[in-house]
DNA sequence: TAGATGGCTTGTGGAACACAAACCATTTAT
DNA sequence: ATAAATGGTTTGTGTTCCACAAGCCATCTA
């Protein structure tokens, strides 16, 4: 079964991240759909329930994204009531983008309707395995270029 | 660090891993490009080091993606040698698709160029979590739709 | 007062797709 | 044997997600 004995320098886990991400986006999007939203959105609102009161540069850094494509994204959050763009008190140029009530609570429909995805795509993972991957994912996401740079800015 | 005591009702990984595929892939992008190869090429490399021998369907089942645009895939990397499709003995309609011996090279040497990317984007694991990591994600990625696709077809 | 900055809008373009249609070679069913 | 189905190829068309540039306003800073 081994496909090479010799196996490489250390395993790259990029390939495979493209794949399952991949996979877990299209699978996503279909259950996403009824309720409005797109995978670019969970990623949105995901990040800005920890982040709540970033600013619009923060998100575009955070998510490695144009800021004007920030922009129509937020436009589009905004739009349903998910989020909300309030004024820095310190530097009124600023916005600091907030989920909204609706968006807290859309955001864990959101997670609960992904059951089925979890399930469909980790089905080789037990409960515990689960979760560490998880905080894996967790651990690589906030402690990266992530937090590097909010740590610039903080 | 705990962000919120009260946690969802289960973490779904699904945001996390679009949103560290993303990072990931801007990054793998840049680092692959002197070699010529994308991040699809790399995935589709990846996968084929596995499933040497596969039928153009199979990839398009274990890829998720439309079986016009997997011919164009392997005619890009067919044109570069790192592929080839043989036909099958047993249904000369088919193809069986394999990496070339400078396919397997290429798909090493991509790996190696990628140690960087690694190092910037899983920074906060150490060496055990990052394989703990790949073996997850491994066992996700066979362990899914993909094998039970492809146990019906064997 | 001038320049820099945060954000918004609009427009252009590219990459990665999905999907459809028409085609060949081959296999299978009648 | 002839018809139908199948695996793959080619050539479109359209969509989505993005990057990037230019020009605009409001506000802050020098």
């Amino acid at each position: 079964m081994a496909p090479s004995a010799v196996t490489q320098p250390t395993h790259r886990s990029g390939a495979l991240l493209d794949f399952l991400a991949r996979r877990m986006r299209l699978r996503t999007e279909a259950v996403l759909a009824p309720l409005g939203l797109r995978p670019r959105h969970l990623v949105a609102l995901t990040v800005l329930r920890v982040r709540g009161g970033s600013t619009q540069q923060a998100l575009a850094t955070t998510l490695a994204m144009d800021g004007t494509n920030i922009v129509g994204l937020l436009n589009e959050l905004e739009a349903d009531k998910l989020i909300e763009r309030r004024r820095s008190p310190e530097d009124r140029r600023r916005h600091l983008v907030e989920l909204t009530e609706a968006g807290v609570e859309q955001l864990a429909k959101a997670e609960c309707a992904l059951a089925e995805v979890d399930e469909e795509m980790l089905g080789a993972l037990d409960a515990s395995q689960r979760e560490t991957l998880y905080n894996l994912l967790q651990l690589a996401a906030t402690g990266t270029g992530v937090s590097c740079a909010q740590a610039i800015l903080e």
